[in-house]
DNA sequence: CTAATCAATGAGTATCTACTAATGTATTTT
DNA sequence: AAAATACATTAGTAGATACTCATTGATTAG
């Protein structure tokens, strides 16, 4: 069985607009500070790390302070309880699935 | 760029725990009933009614009324918008996880 | 016809949550 | 050292939402 508390956790993280819209600055960034993230983002510092404090429980990402700064990154892991979940309900991801597999496999046969 | 109010209404209908749990009940099933939704759901058969309009309007199930009963089914295409979003972060995997085809045997063996 | 069953809906409520504002804690700059 | 910057955290709040209970409309059974 899927483990419930993780894909609990990843979608509960996920669902939320502005926290998803972090998330992915942070997937498009190889690393990216909290300031960044604010700017342009609509809503205080303080959500901000609110936000990346939950994504982080999910392990969506990870964190590398440094100095006054903290860097985030995306842990691509945290994406494979969604992954494991969307493999045994979603008929569709599993074709999406299998046209990514043949990618791969064209890249690095 | 991926439809935001797609990804976000499915997003947002599947983190209920509950509601996740009448999908998952819906998908194992053929077809099935509110009562049989609400056998051993924990909730009332208000609740289930109101979560399954949810993912009626999500995209994700569909309704066949037959007397008196309302007969639910699975719309498999309701998870294109996740399965979109997620293989765009698979590219993005493709570009960091170094071991991800370690990760696609986990997945889908 | 009347009673029972299935499902949807509305009102009311308690809980959850995303936010701001303010403050605290380091660290860096001047 | 003082000021400024980066980030986290707290308290408080407004809005969302998941639920129950009650009711309604429709269909079937007795």
């Amino acid at each position: 069985m899927i483990e419930a508390t993780a894909i609990d956790a990843v979608l509960r993280t996920l669902a939320d607009p502005t926290r998803r819209a972090i998330f992915e600055r942070v997937v498009n960034s190889d690393e990216i500070t909290v300031v960044e993230l604010t700017r342009g983002s609509g809503v205080t510092q303080g959500a901000i790390s609110q936000h990346l404090k939950s994504l982080k429980q999910a392990g969506l990402v990870a964190e590398r302070p440094e100095g006054r700064n903290v860097y985030y990154r995306a842990q691509p892991e945290g994406l494979v309880p969604l992954a494991d979940w969307m493999s045994h309900y979603g008929v569709f991801w599993r074709e999406r699935f299998a046209n990514l597999k043949t990618l791969l496999k064209e890249i690095d046969p």
